[in-house]
DNA sequence: TGAAAAGTTTCAACCGATTGCATAATCGAG
DNA sequence: CTCGATTATGCAATCGGTTGAAACTTTTCA
């Protein structure tokens, strides 16, 4: 590791003092415009970089926003990522970027991390929802501004960004009804986290007003990843009270499952009409073409960064 | 923003010197056991949190590996990057991760940030291939370790993690001779990457080695996203040399072309045999199942931040 | 020409932790 | 009871920037 240059390297070359140097490189107004060159063309040619740990030391914030996710690996969140990322370096900020793998230890963890790299404020989709959760406490008590988005839990006022699952669930199960589907399943994620207890609300809502009866055996809930075909299929094929539709809170695996029973001889839509949900476009590859709910990922991503950047840039006016 | 809580705060309670409060916290031998209980007690007490800047100012070292790809949104690389953070956390090391979403400016511009966040080390996966790039050079002149992996250039000794590109495109290709193809296309992306450079290349091997002939027309450099099944199969079928399979080295591309044909009539592998490459779970539920290339992302993440990490340790060895 | 105003630059303290060296406290042994 | 050894703690410099206030220059204008 070769030895960094500093301001005070530049400021003994030029003969000058440090202070000066630091602030012509930070363009300050005070700086004599020759002055300010000099010393840029001396900091190239001597290869310096500014040492972000002495100037956050200073500064107290890091231009960093913390992001925690369940998992990268989705259409989904691929374009969440993308939008926040839009608004973030717009403002200057740049992203840590951590998944939890479906693990809450990891989860843990890695709020952890982002706590003791001081992070300026934090984006997460948490995977719990009803339990009570105290690793974000930290964060709340030392006023660092966190937002969650999708997967956001239950209580408390911590800011969110969600769209209306239930609203969403309610109209895809319409959806089904509307194709004349009268026993309806629901294949969802762990129904603790509020996006899957919502959208099963929604659901749950639309049977009763088109008098379509539920019994507990309708709801399946699962890890919702694209593998399952085998299991989902031989569940629903099993199953007492015959499905004639099924709603899947998740695309990828909605196709997996289509692609399960049609194996099993079902025809799609007609004996088992399915929908998914995030219009991946997954689901425009698949033979016959799955219906799904728009999710707002890439939007929601930008009102997430954006938000809680101006919430950073606010809290910077009130200490002026 | 609450005031942080410094060694200097404990200290004054506890009537000692920060000092001791440094090295009590750190598990100094020099301390006495019952004064690191005090200590920490203490400092749990305040809701004490080091200050990571101060330290690093310090140590010269943030304990952090960047990582750079062109997309987060694929199978492939989700399996990568969980190889990657497994052995990263193992050692104590955190992942900056940022994607270029394809374009050289944010690649540059990304690079130029992991360089300013003083990254220890860096794991790349490059969109350029054949052409000179110099923007990590930064990282070579510092001697910051730097390592590519799957997206790696063709020149100077940067150290690589790849796979035998060309045998894989050669097995591929190899694949779809064996089902009796005379007239195989192929379907890549930007040729001078070298990844797509060594599968064009073994393709190109098993042609000439099984006397089938290749033109132009037949390699089409294309983005491989997922939704390019319109151009894709339109381009296949208006060819003039009518193509009876197909090696598209990206699995969701080729399932989304196999859509695209079946779609014009074509039977899928009857009419045109296809064959794919990452081995992503979407080849499972496409119908028919869809032939692929196993290409380790796992495992080559892991290798990956392993060898970069112990890299990293021996430097350290080097300088004690 | 001289003093106030404006423009530049420097001084020195500070951000929060680490660490070599010095010092103090403790202890056992002679 | 004193001395050297051992263990525990403190002092002060350091990492590399930033910044308010002081000091020095230069300009402006009566």
């Amino acid at each position: 590791m070769k030895k960094e240059i500093t301001i005070y390297d530049i400021a003994d070359q030029l003969n000058i003092s440090p202070s000066t140097v630091s602030r012509a490189l930070n363009d300050h107004p005070a700086i004599n415009d020759k002055t300010k060159e000099r010393i840029g063309k001396k900091a190239i040619e001597m290869g310096y970089r500014s040492n972000l740990f002495a100037k956050n030391l200073q500064a107290q914030s890091t231009m960093t926003i913390g992001v925690i996710v369940p998992k990268l690996d989705s259409y989904f969140m691929a374009t969440v990522l993308a939008g926040m990322e839009k608004e973030a370096s717009k403002a200057g900020y740049n992203l840590l970027i951590t998944q939890s793998l479906e693990s809450l230890t990891k989860e843990i963890a890695n709020a952890g991390t982002m706590f003791k790299q001081r992070v300026d404020g934090l984006l997460v989709s948490t995977l719990v929802g009803i339990e009570k959760i105290t690793h974000f406490e930290p964060f709340l008590k030392k006023g660092i501004p966190t937002l969650f988005f999708d997967g956001v839990f239950d209580f408390g006022k911590a800011p969110k960004i969600v769209i209306d699952n239930e609203k969403a669930g309610y109209d895809a199960t319409k959806h089904l009804i509307e194709q004349n589907c009268k026993s309806i399943y629901h294949i969802t994620g762990e129904i603790k986290r509020k996006v899957y207890h919502d959208r099963f609300q929604g659901y749950l809502k639309a049977l009763s007003e088109h008098d379509i009866p539920f019994t507990e055996k309708m709801l399946f809930v699962d890890s919702l990843s694209i593998d399952r075909s085998y299991e989902l299929s031989q569940y629903l094929d099993a199953a007492e009270i015959k499905p004639d539709g099924v709603f899947v809170t998740n695309d990828s695996c909605a196709a997996s499952l289509m692609t399960g029973l049609k194996k099993m001889g079902y025809l799609v839509p007609e004996d088992i009409a399915i929908i998914g949900f995030n219009d991946d476009p997954i689901t425009r590859i698949v033979e016959p073409k799955l219906s799904t709910i728009h999710y707002p990922g890439e939007e929601m991503g930008e009102i997430a960064a954006k938000s809680l950047i101006s919430h950073l840039n606010k809290d910077l006016d009130f200490e002026m």
